[in-house]
DNA sequence: TTGAAAGCGCTAACAA
DNA sequence: TTGTTAGCGCTTTCAA
């Protein structure tokens, strides 16, 4: 913790050019003959040199800090994807500010612009299903602030948003539901104001029709994403006169309530239904019986997100980024799905 | 985003004061008068002046930054946790970054000081299990890094702890047990390395006795408080000649592997089996069945954390710090505890 | 109780 | 390709 308090005039000093020379070495300017480089970077080496972060952005009103905003209800998946971004900005040495927001009270966007200004984040990353947010994205550009949106459609510029194909990835749960042999299928979507609950649905109920399978529209439930909400459709599904053998559910919380509910009524998974979720959720190899679902390759997606939103923030400066893999969603076959019993 | 230019000069020129003595009514310094605080602080309202914080960490070695040390292997509660710190960094003026760490290997603690070092953190919270590390305690000292610690046992100085009595919510745990009159109970340790452990190990154990029950020392396990760990310690236990009637696990992760492999087995809960678990868990409630376990207010906690680190940092500047709420641990029943079956 | 001036450590014009 | 000179917006000596 000595050499703190070493600065770019120590460096200057030590290699003999000057303050900017050193600044432009830091900021890996083009400019630099490659002698001073080499003599710049060896002293900052050797002196264990980082340049204030504070002080860089005072004087270049950048803060090298980047903001996670995500809905503070829907917060299940958040570890891994702080873990995603975070292995990318350590890296590119900018640090992660989280900032859960309550998108149902009329001035959260203010709130988090507020937020933005406050700390003079250099750029944000949403998450769904705010990131879906219209509003938010035009008040983010209003205020100049670079975001980078996390959403399972193309709905902005591509520099804006990372895509995972949710729609592909229900067309592989629907096989497996044909596969399975079941036929009186019920869905509980998302709420349908939401892009991607429209895409699930669609990617399911289209596949479905091409095995010849069409959906009873009482067996199509809006769902509001959240276990209770999941216990409330399964129950209106699971006492009807015909019930279904199969379930899908938007995403895991609403099938663990379904997978609730079916218990409490004495309905056996998956041998009397089948049923499926969406997210790979933390817990989702854990219920009883562990959850057929979709794992969204979430962490990833952070990863390209920050990614994507230092590019833009660097935008002159050059970067040397790694790009990291895929973001493709998949299958996951586990205990709560099965043959439909005959 | 009209108004972001606005700086101490403008509100110093419109009040008809020097700077410095604006300076002196942000930082709610003593030592102005009370007509001119009016007047300052009029200005500032009408103007919506809110100071740099980059400015303000450059002049006065304060970055604004508290951080949030985490072993990322144990991050399940972290959402919680975060949202206790940002209610009172909100408040204050400070801004959350995350920071999980791995400490598994070696050099984590030299991370973790260089990454503070770097973004100049004006302070850190750590969570437990790794609040426990007295080296990372050390070199925080050294660093000068004000931290304050969030644990089970009173092992540092009141002002670098929040603790919350996990030995006697543990008491409440072996009363319920006993009132469901189990004899042969079983205990899944965490690692006895950590004090946490200990605590509610000893906490349990000591109330039994004083029940005049006594656990069989192989009936005792050490677990590592992971899902996998608690399976593979029921798997042992449930296999004995004589099986327990009931299973405390040291947390809900362990519990919940406990439920899973018991189900695995044929074993029904709670009918013959009864298992309980620590933490209350995201989905504690929500597993079949639902787990008895003792909830940890960790995100009272997690605010408490903060208000006493804050307080720290700012020392001689008066602060007003709103207190907040109870830190007591206390046993929730549902429905994977019963009584002995006879 | 208040103010003037000198930085904090860096980047950004503008020259050279 | 490099250096000089100003600041960025604030806090902090030191005087008044």
């Amino acid at each position: 913790m000595q050499d703190k308090k070493i600065t770019i005039n120590d460096v200057a000093k030590l290699a003999g050019v000057s303050k900017r020379t050193v600044s432009r070495v830091i900021n890996r300017s083009p400019l630099v003959g490659e002698n001073t480089l080499k003599k710049v970077e060896k002293i900052i080496k050797e002196v264990n040199f980082s340049p204030d972060k504070q002080a860089r952005g005072l004087a270049s009103s950048r803060s090298y800090l980047l903001g996670l905003i995500y809905d503070h209800d829907d917060s299940l998946s958040i570890v891994q994807v702080q873990q995603g971004a975070l292995s990318v900005c350590a890296q590119l040495g900018y640090e992660l500010v989280v900032h859960p927001c309550k998108s149902k009270e009329t001035d959260f966007i203010e709130e988090c612009i507020n937020s933005i200004n406050r700390s003079k984040l250099d750029g944000v990353i949403i998450l769904p299903p705010i990131s879906e947010n219209k509003q938010l994205a035009a008040a983010l550009r209003a205020a100049n602030c670079p975001y980078v949106r996390i959403a399972s459609v193309d709905f902005d510029d591509k520099l804006n948003i990372v895509v995972s194909d949710e729609r592909t990835a229900m067309k592989e749960m629907a096989e497996h539901f044909v596969d399975l042999g079941h036929k009186n299928i019920a869905f509980i979507s998302g709420p349908l104001s939401y892009r991607s609950s429209i895409e699930r649905m669609e990617g399911f109920l289209f596949e479905l029709r091409s095995a010849n399978i069409e959906i009873a529209e009482s067996h199509i439930l809006e769902g509001e994403n959240s276990y209770e909400s999941g216990m409330k459709c399964a129950m209106e599904l699971l006492t009807k006169e015909t019930r279904p053998t199969a379930i899908l559910a938007n995403n895991d919380e609403m099938a663990t309530g379904v997978i609730r509910v079916a218990s409490d009524l004495g309905i056996k998974i998956p041998e009397e239904l089948s049923v499926a979720g969406f997210d790979d959720n933390i817990y989702a190899s854990r219920i009883i019986p562990s959850l057929t679902t979709i794992k969204r390759p979430i962490e990833n997606m952070a990863a390209l997100a920050s990614q994507k939103l230092i590019n833009k923030v660097q935008s002159e400066h050059s970067a040397p980024i790694k790009l990291c893999g895929e973001v493709k969603p998949h299958l996951i076959i586990r205990e709560s799905t099965t043959k439909k019993s005959t």
